[in-house]
RNA sequence: GCUGGGUUCGUAUAACGGUUAGUACUCAAGAUUCUCAAUCUUGCAAUAGGAGUUCGAUUCUCCUACCCAGUACCA
């Protein structure tokens, strides 16, 4: 039984989306339930769509998020680019491995799974049009690599001549003319498909010396012994090469296992999740925000206030759940159950109430004490400063009507800070004549009140002193919510004296009966 | 178009040939309360369609429809 390794190699063209994070968090969780290795590669070998700033976006967001790789990446944060003992296989990124690829693509020129190929890119895009404009689709297979300039069709001295006097040459896969590749895929089965159906992929680039993801991510995935690849469905239709890929160089017995994962869709209509739904609908689609060359600002779930064991726990369950009842699970609970077995073939609809309500119940289990030090700088963006041990009672109180720490404040604002406006709708509705002299007076007694200040004691004083006068109940209690938060909607009112105290309330009552008149 | 993948309440999913098709989110109603939340209770709501296999199909096979992906010198 070979040790379990697997990676997540994402391409650093732009800020991780949470569908690939998703993809990292079932690596990860596959790599520590079999005590095995996860590894962080960076596929940057398109020189055309990099994006600064992107790798480490990559590696902030897996780590806001739990997901520690064990290789590829240091303790700082960094892709690490020497040998050595904790990470043996750097460097990490494919674009200080590109020595490598060469010798690997020439292998399989020498040993007939590949060709060279002469055609320039212009060419070839200048034949997909002509061929688009004559409603038929142009592909580098078995049938049109005979009618192109290659090493298939050019004489030895003409191909020695173009190797060496030209430099956009390519190295391309001879995909097998008529066989049926046999692939089995953990999630989804036993899949077959004709080669005659495939084409003839580049594999290595002269341009830029660079090999194209398909060589790279092979001949990676063996030096690094991975062991399963986990990766989105969009790589399905890749997979029949990969195979052949592995059957080439001879590493069959070696090739690792695979697992396609589905895709995150939209919240509504069709298609898969994007950036734009995120806009259109309120919710961010990245991890962490990201701001782009344009200064286009994408939000974030980090930003938006969101747990990462929330956020983490959410995307696990899209599209797989371990098969009871229960919802909420910490990462390396999830570590435990998970399984590829039990991810779901098709794509799921990613749901924000949900995800909402997963951070609901993260922030109910969060102990008080922690909420108030998270409180802290909310309080700051408001110019209040509180003692601990007041946001402790106070956190206490309003936390099972907030989903974010910023609920905690804009929950119940005035337990805070004493009102200093009134909802006007409330004052004309409950601040009457006939009504509000009764509830400063209920006031006055229960600021006055000598019994234990808790919220029990004092709520059934307060209520035993209205119902005594014969008072009605809910128009002086509204009256009284009404000056002691300044609205007539809210927390309990035994709740709000309990925590400010008879002082506060007193004065509180005071500002309002001057201020309302 | 072609190739491959997919299809259970609005959404996420459970039920690996036998259940009144379960659960969560959302929504609605009720209870509770000084209001609003929270909480509790109840309710609405699904096997895409059609053939087969079988004593019996959500589950297995085929066809149709629809959805997704791929079809680049991008990953």
């Amino acid at each position: 039984m070979r040790r379990t390794r697997v990676r997540f190699a994402p391409s650093p063209t732009g800020p991780l989306h949470m569908g690939g994070v998703r993809t990292a968090l079932y690596n990860y969780l596959f790599a520590k339930q079999h005590g095995g290795d996860f590894i962080i590669r960076i596929e940057d070998t398109d020189s055309h769509r990099f994006v600064p700033g992107a790798e480490q976006y990559i590696i902030e967001a897996l780590n806001w998020c739990g997901i520690i790789p064990d290789e590829g990446v240091d303790e700082n944060g960094q892709v690490v680019s020497a040998p050595s003992a904790r990470h043996p296989h750097a460097p990490y990124r494919q674009s200080e491995r590109r020595a490598i690829y060469r010798a690997y693509a020439e292998q399989l020129v020498a040993a007939g799974w590949a060709y060279y190929a002469f055609d320039s890119a212009e060419e070839l895009g200048a034949k997909r049009s002509e061929a688009e404009a004559a409603g038929q689709t142009f592909i580098y297979n078995q049938v049109s690599r005979l009618q192109l300039r290659n090493s298939l069709t050019l004489p030895a001295e003409e191909v020695s001549r173009l190797l060496e006097e030209t430099s956009d040459w390519t190295i391309r896969f001879k995909m097998p003319e008529d066989r049926v590749v046999a692939m089995d895929d953990l999630i989804r089965g036993h899949i077959e498909v004709n080669t005659a159906t495939l084409d003839d992929k580049v594999l290595w680039k002269r341009a830029d010396e660079l090999p194209t993801y398909h060589l790279a991510n092979i001949v990676d995935d063996h030096l690094m012994e991975i062991s399963e690849v986990i990766r989105g469905e969009e790589w399905l239709p890749s997979l029949p090469l990969h195979y052949l890929l592995y059957e080439a160089f001879g590493w069959t017995d070696t090739m690792p296992r695979f697992a396609h994962l589905s895709l995150l869709l939209k919240p509504d209509g069709k298609g898969k999740l994007s950036k734009r739904d995120g806009d259109r609908l309120g919710f961010p689609v990245f991890p962490l925000r990201w701001v782009n060359e344009a200064g286009e600002v994408s939000r974030g779930y980090r930003e938006d206030g969101y747990f990462p064991e929330a956020f983490v726990n959410m995307l696990a369950f899209l599209g797989w759940n371990p098969g009871g009842e229960r919802e909420l699970y910490t990462i390396d609970e999830l570590a435990e159950v998970f399984s590829l077995e039990r991810v779901i073939k098709s794509g799921a609809r990613f749901n924000a109430e949900k995800a909402k309500w997963f951070n609901k119940e993260y922030l109910r289990m969060k102990p008080d004490e922690q909420l108030a030090d998270l409180l802290v700088p909310v309080l700051e963006e408001h110019g209040i400063s509180l003692p601990k041990d007041y946001l402790v009672r106070a956190v206490g109180i309003v936390k099972d009507r907030a989903t974010f720490v910023r609920d905690l404040f804009d929950a119940a604002p005035y337990l805070y800070s004493a009102p200093k406006e009134f909802v006007e709708k409330d004052v004309a509705k409950f601040w009457k004549e006939e009504n509000y002299p009764l509830a400063l007076e209920a006031g006055a007694y229960i600021t006055s009140f000598d019994g234990p200040w808790d919220k029990e004691h004092i709520g059934q004083a307060l209520e035993d002193y209205i119902r005594s006068r014969e008072w009605p109940m809910g128009k002086v209690m509204n009256c009284l919510r009404l000056a002691l938060a300044g609205a007539s909607s809210g927390l309990g009112i035994a709740d709000i004296l309990s925590l400010i105290g008879p002082k506060e309330a007193s004065a509180r009552l005071s500002y309002a009966e001057n201020t309302l008149k």
